[in-house]
DNA sequence: AGGGTGACCCGCT
DNA sequence: CAGCGGGCCACCC
């Protein structure tokens, strides 16, 4: 049921994040109407680990940028090329992009 | 069908 | 200010 859909709209929500920003997970979790979902947000990305999607663009609500299915140093590599600045594996939030 | 894990978050000590 | 524990949802074995 919901299962399909909320993979569907993580993904959507993490197309919506433009580039040169990035969000976190639990704001992704409550743009799809699950703010407890953060978690099996994470886990949605994981799984799917697509590059159809811009999942890098997804980070922790500490600035940390978590990890990442196809490598997390890559992820960060990823970053600073859409022009986020990494500090020692953190994203300053003001590149924090909200819904 | 049940249990365990994971790219997490929030609260308390 | 930093560290630890519990809870949440979805997916895999």
């Amino acid at each position: 049921m919901a299962t399909r859909s909320f993979t569907e709209k993580v993904y959507s929500a993490c197309a919506r994040i433009p580039k040169g920003k990035v969000s976190t997970y639990s704001r992704i979790a409550r743009a799809i109407k699950k703010p407890k979902s953060a978690r099996a947000v994470g886990n949605a990305l994981n799984k799917n680990r697509s590059k159809s999607v811009p999942c890098h663009r997804v980070i922790r609500s500490d600035g940390d940028v978590g990890g990442f299915a196809h490598g997390t140093r890559k992820k960060i590599a990823m970053l600073r090329r859409e022009g986020v600045e990494i500090k020692n594996g953190k994203a300053p939030k003001r590149f924090l992009f909200t819904f």
